[in-house]
DNA sequence: ATGGTAGCTCGGCTA
């Protein structure tokens, strides 16, 4: 049995106190974290030794994104791809080398995109789409099973939003969007392990905003963040769980923890 | 229609 968390966590050394307590209480194999903000010299790797997770894969920069893989099972760095060629940190690649041996576990910080969903006045939302357009070359040419998790940025289905009409011109669920998403899954035929557990049209988020007082009051969240897996691996899933109360710990990130265990 | 909060770092960007 093997478990892999991913959470968008907002800074790893402002959040390690919620972090030690998730590790603590769920005790997962592997955690991907996104948006670490620190580079790697920065990296709070004592905090985490303490907690038996000895192996980790980091691709930092100083201030922005970020992501790192922390392990308790031993794994191998494999690769760091910049899908968005400016230099940004938002990918690191591994492979587990003691138990669930092989498996492939891919850590992504897809770009937020700005505000305009349009490519001709706001850059950073074409950077998005290329960014996911490379990604999805990449994906093309996967010949062993993998697990891809993150935070994608982009909540595809009705059921991943509060309101699917009020979000329609909204970078994150937009057509647009939700199309370029669909060409990377169809790359690889990935499974969305989420919704497998969590079957459309149920409520599923992972991600509600800091801009309001209290995030409970209208349940305004996005399923932003997302585990997918290869067919064959995706069949050996066995549990998924969504940590939505981690939305209202002390300090919270504005993203939760999700967790997938295998039966490898 | 707008502005609301958070983090990094100390002005302004990113989300």
């Amino acid at each position: 049995m093997v478990s892999v968390a991913s959470w968008n966590i907002n800074s790893v050394r402002l959040r390690m106190p919620i972090v030690e307590r998730f590790l603590t209480e769920q005790s997962v194999d592997v955690l991907c974290l996104q948006e670490i903000k620190c580079q790697e010299h920065q990296f709070p790797y004592e905090a985490f030794r303490k907690l038996g997770y000895e192996h980790f894969a980091i691709h930092g920069q100083k201030g922005y994104h970020g992501v790192a893989t922390v392990s308790r099972i031993p794994l191998k760095e494999f690769s760091r791809h910049d899908w968005q060629d400016n230099g940004e940190a938002r990918h690191v690649g591994v492979e587990l080398t003691g138990p669930g041996q092989d498996m492939v576990i891919e850590n992504v910080y897809v770009p937020a995109g700005g505000d305009v969903p349009d490519r001709e006045v706001n850059t950073k939302f074409g950077q998005k789409l290329d960014f996911l357009e490379r990604m999805t070359r990449w994906a093309d040419a996967i010949d062993r099973p993998t697990l891809i998790v993150g935070d994608f940025n982009i909540a595809p289905l009705e059921s991943d939003v509060w309101s699917h009409k009020q979000l329609l011109k909204v970078v994150s669920h937009t057509p647009l969007e939700v199309e370029t998403l669909g060409k990377f899954r169809d790359a690889h035929g990935w499974t969305d392990i989420g919704r497998e557990f969590i079957r459309d049209p149920d409520r599923y988020y992972s991600w509600w905003s800091y801009r309001s007082k209290d995030y409970r009051v209208g349940d305004r969240g996005r399923r932003l963040d997302h585990m997918w897996a290869s067919p064959d691996l995706a069949k050996m899933a066995t549990a998924h769980h969504v940590h939505e109360d981690a939305r209202g710990w002390e300090k919270p990130s504005d993203h939760i923890p999700l967790v997938t265990e295998f039966d490898l």
